[in-house]
RNA sequence: GCCCAGUUGGCGGAAUUGGUAGACGCGCUGGUCUCAAACACCAGUGAGAAAUCGUGCCGGUUCGACUCCGGCACUGGGUACCA
């Protein structure tokens, strides 16, 4: 029979046909959307609330589903928590695994005022997007317990523990938080104070609390931004400039926990890197408050130094800008200069100021103050440098043992005392914490440490100031004036601010007629209908929660999602505790990881949980990188090979792409990264991408154009976005799954290679035929050999290691030396598969379910036994030992593992290859080592 | 500047924590099948002709170092006048 081929095209397609009908014999497609709509239908990963099992609790940290969708790199960390709680479920655990979305936020806010779009609708289309991509990669979420920050059922419980922050107060006694009611019996004459009085002393101690307070306020935003929202003086979403503004303000005292943030993070399973971070932030730093008499006043200043030793080395004092008493201390004749300089100090821009931290600034008061011991005078000077936020928004300048003060002495020519010897002074300070008192009077000789304990007990005794500690952590401001989020459940009466009564919950989001700051300046919120507003007359609040609100307690709400009367039922917490697995970003080390801790501190305080840190371990899942392609454009539309970039074209080149000479300027342009495989164009699709491409002319090598390529963020504007759905579509999502985690450690970035994904491909289809003879299940009920069984239980042991060691790239390569070595013994045996199943289940979920059916199974492979390592078929009876010489290993040797020591050396001298290596010499010595080598010295 | 990671073939990475460096996969080369190609399968693949040399660089500890110690360089992330 003659086949007649129509087109060379069409041949193609039919050859692309007849292999997948002869080598694609595992149906991924169908197969991957049968088990996940089992999975859907029958609710197979719903989390028991009652149950006899061990809890395990696993959790991905809250996506905020944005428009752009998931790209590569989003699902690694959700792969890896999938993979644990899979796992946990088939080692006899009832595991939570939840997904929900921080759905109020900036993006669905711009995008309104851009549109006029409601945020609710856009937020609704960006989950929908999510979740289906989300489905398609095979997770097992309970999505009974999904939540979202943004409905009003949920909002409600953040909006009630915002009010049980407002109604306590930290009682530094007890070292908790208390209701404001234990409080007000210690304030003297509170009852005699009015309305008006009593509540603005109580916002004094109040843990939600209003005040003025500088903020960091974007006026393109137009709200102001937590400091861990503002990224080198910029806001971190948008870039746009922040400036420091002096505003009434909602803030958290999360300052009043900042000893217990401190400490409890001993006692979680966190990686150093994030505890180091979250350290940093709190700024923890301990001195001494020190009071300086100034001359010819009543006014004291005070400082805080954590070098008290270095009292002697004091010549000037430096005072923030903002600082209450530059006002009253400045004399008439420095007036203008001091004025000048303070609104020269107000003007400049936060990033102004950290662009130019080495530019040194300052203005003298004309003030003197006096020195505690000494008694002489010590100019006061105003500089920006000392920020009025930290400690007390003064300082005792020590140039000498200070590298800041000594700068500022330097430019201002103030004299430098040195008082700790050891250093040169006229290079730079010496900040050390060692060597010897010199010029102190009382404390000469003494070394630093000695020095300072000297200096602290001089000071408390003569009441100049104590002890004290200091922490670089700010209370956070709460207030955000924009629309899309909670809002404050306060009303204004009179001017004091009164919080809604719970049965009053929720205050629901009033509708608006533009997303925008009214004219006069409010936020959106005050363009609500004229009925909003608390009996028909009380004002409620127009700021909004910031984005951290709802994901600040959320691991509690999905303990007990439908909880109408409760954020969460105590019998629930008491159940599923925290979480014991959290995996998430890197990026959220001191906003969300410190505000969550503060949360549950709180709640905990309050005797609502009983938690006192919401996660045990934390991971932190590297970025995926893009690998950015490009091609080479000469002059105007030609194209050119990367390596014959340098090389001459010939005559018949230039004249083919039409161009006169070989000099032309070559610009390098980002190619979208899904027509390029391997480095080589696909010339056609190019042509395709853009109109502007359609006549474009190419100099090739060997025929073919190559591109170069170079490791960068993923991001749409640099065309190297991969999409999972593609992935799914080509490879099918177990094949997805198993390359992410093959690609390299979970906590490393790593660039995203399309590329290597048919090797895991391969690695499905090669299972799928240990268990398969012509696409008809082919399993043996034989018992298995030992060869068969130590192979498997060999997987099973460092699959088992690595799984509960995070280690999941290599659990990949164990899969596929398994496979390698069964199929080599080409075994069928149910003994053996039917485990095989099982241990490859969390990782590749799909094919696993499906093998489990078609070995006769009728329930989801979910809920099978994990097997057992059993290490008799491991034992060996004899090793190949590594014959070394100085080190270096040379030939191998079989011996008995029950041969000793002293047999195997004298046996490895007698071999003919040791003699050979010796070259006459005697071994000086011999070390065996069991089970592991032998290394002769020369 | 400070803090935290990291640096191993052409590429992603492995090494039971001091004991055979380069597992596994990609890519590449050769072969089988095919008129040919793709797919699949088989073999090879750190460098070097070899002796040997090789885990960013220099030094140390050790019988033995990718692994431990000291110093340095580079890359990535965080942070920034915090007294």
């Amino acid at each position: 029979m003659i086949l007649v081929i129509p087109s060379p095209n069409l041949y193609i397609r039919s050859s692309k046909f007849l292999n997948q009908y002869l080598y694609m014999e595992y149906n991924f497609r169908e197969i991957e959307k049968k088990w996940q709509e089992y999975w859907h239908d029958n609710r197979t990963f719903r989390a028991e609330d009652k149950s006899s099992k061990p809890k395990y609790y696993v959790l991905d940290m809250f996506p905020y589903p944005s428009g752009a969708g998931l790209h590569v790199g989003h699902p690694l960390g959700y792969i890896a928590s999938d993979i644990f709680a899979r796992y946990k479920r088939l080692k006899g655990f009832n595991v939570l695994h939840p997904m929900g979305y921080d759905s109020f936020g900036l993006p669905a806010e711009q995008y309104a005022i851009q549109t006029g779009q409601h945020p609710d609708i856009t937020t609704k289309t960006n989950i929908a997007r999510y979740r289906e991509q989300l489905d398609k990669i095979g997770f097992s979420f309970d999505w009974d317990r999904e939540v979202r920050t943004s409905d009003s059922a949920y909002y409600k419980w953040t909006q009630w523990i915002f009010i049980q922050l407002f109604n306590s107060w930290y009682n530094p006694e007890t070292n908790k938080a208390e209701p404001i009611d234990t409080l007000i019996p210690k304030l003297n004459n509170y009852s005699s104070l009015s309305e008006k009085e009593q509540s603005d002393l109580l916002l004094e101690y109040r843990l939600a609390y209003l005040s003025d307070t500088m903020v960091n306020w974007c006026p393109q935003l137009g709200t102001v931004l937590a400091n861990e929202e503002v990224k080198e003086g910029v806001s971190e979403r948008g870039g746009y400039p922040v400036e420091r503004k002096l505003m009434k303000q909602w803030s958290l005292r999360i300052k009043a926990y900042a000893e217990r943030l401190l400490n409890d993070l001993d006692g979680i399973d966190w990686t150093d890197s994030i505890k180091e971070a979250q350290r940093n932030w709190i700024g923890k730093s301990v001195g001494t408050s020190l009071k300086f008499k100034v001359e010819n006043s009543k006014s004291e200043i005070e400082v805080f130094t954590t070098r008290p030793d270095t009292i002697f080395g004091v010549s000037f004092v430096t005072l923030a800008p903002e600082h209450e008493l530059v006002q009253q201390l400045t004399t008439s004749e420095h007036k203008k200069e001091v004025e000048e300089y303070i609104t020269f100090a107000k003007n400049r821009s936060e990033r102004e100021r950290m662009a130019d931290v080495k530019k040194i600034t300052g203005v003298f008061t004309g003030a003197y103050a006096i020195h505690p011991f000494t008694g002489k005078q010590i100019p006061i000077w105003i500089g920006d440098y000392v920020l009025l936020g930290y400690g007390t928004g003064a300082v005792m300048a020590v140039p000498g043992h200070d590298s800041r003060d000594y700068a500022f002495a330097k430019h201002f020519d103030l004299p430098i005392i040195e008082v700790v010897a050891g250093g040169d002074l006229s290079k730079e300070s010496y900040d050390a914490k060692e060597g010897k008192l010199i010029n102190s009077d009382f404390l000469n000789g003494k070394d630093v440490k000695a020095a300072m304990k000297k200096a602290i007990a001089v000071i408390e005794e003569k009441e100049l100031g104590k002890g004290k500690t200091n922490y670089r952590l700010h209370d956070a401001i709460f207030g955000r004036q924009r629309y899309w989020g909670e809002p404050i459940p306060v009303y204004y009466k009179d001017g004091i601010p009164h919080v809604l009564n719970e049965n009053e919950l929720p205050l629901t989001l009033p509708e608006v007629d533009k997303y925008l700051p009214t004219e006069t300046g409010e936020p959106p919120l005050a363009r609500a209908s004229s009925s909003w507003k608390k009996d028909g007359k009380y004002d409620y609040e127009y700021s909004t929660m910031p984005g951290w609100a709802g994901s600040s307690w959320y691991f509690l709400r999905y303990m007990d999602p439908e909880n109408e009367k409760a954020f969460v039922s105590k019998e629930a917490v008491d159940y599923w505790q925290n979480v014991d697995l959290y995996i998430g970003g890197a990026e959220h080390a001191t906003g969300h990881l410190l505000y969550v801790r503060f949360w549950t501190k709180f709640l905990n305080d309050l005797g609502f949980i009983s938690v006192t840190e919401p996660a045990k371990k934390l991971i932190n899942q590297g970025m995926i990188q893009g690998v950015s392609s490009f091609v080479y454009r000469v002059g105007t539309n030609v194209f050119i090979s990367k390596n014959r970039i340098d090389t001459a074209f010939s005559a018949d080149e230039l004249k083919q792409v039409g161009m006169e000479s070989n000099d032309a300027h070559v610009t390098q342009i980002h190619v979208d990264v899904n027509i390029v495989n391997n480095n080589v164009l696909d010339i056609d699709a190019f042509k395709n991408w853009r109109e502007e491409y359609k006549n474009a002319k190419f100099i090739l090598e060997d025929g073919k154009y190559i591109c170069g390529s170079e490791v960068e963020k993923m991001s749409k504007s640099k065309w190297n976005v991969v999409s999972p759905d593609l992935m799914v579509e080509q490879y099918g999502a177990d094949a997805l799954r198993l390359y992410e985690m093959f690609l390299g450690p979970l906590e490393l970035s790593k660039p995203w290679n399309t590329n290597g994904i048919s090797g895991v491909s391969n690695f499905i289809r090669k299972l799928w035929r240990l268990y398969h003879k012509d696409d008809v299940l082919n399993v043996s009920n034989e018992p298995a050999t030992k060869p068969e069984l130590k192979i498997l239980h060999k997987t099973i042991k460092k699959i088992i290691h690595d799984i509960e060691n995070f280690s999941f790239n290599t659990s990949v390569s164990n899969f596929m030396i398994c496979v390698n070595e069964l199929t080599e013994l080409k075994c069928n045996k149910r003994e053996i598969l039917e485990p095989l199943a099982i241990i490859i289940a969390p990782y590749a979920p799909h094919i696993a379910e499906e093998l489990w059916q078609q070995l006769g199974h009728t329930e989801s492979v979910t809920y099978a036994a994990f097997p057992e390592c059993k290490e008799e078929y491991l034992v060996e009876s004899a090793f190949n030992y590594p014959i070394s010489f100085n080190g270096k290993t040379r030939f191998f040797q079989e011996y008995d593992l029950a041969l000793p020591k002293e047999d195997i050396e004298k046996e490895v001298l007698t071999l003919e290859q040791t003699q050979k290596y010796l070259e006459g010499k005697t071994p000086k010595k011999i070390i065996v080592v069991h089970n592991k080598i032998v290394n002769i010295v020369v």
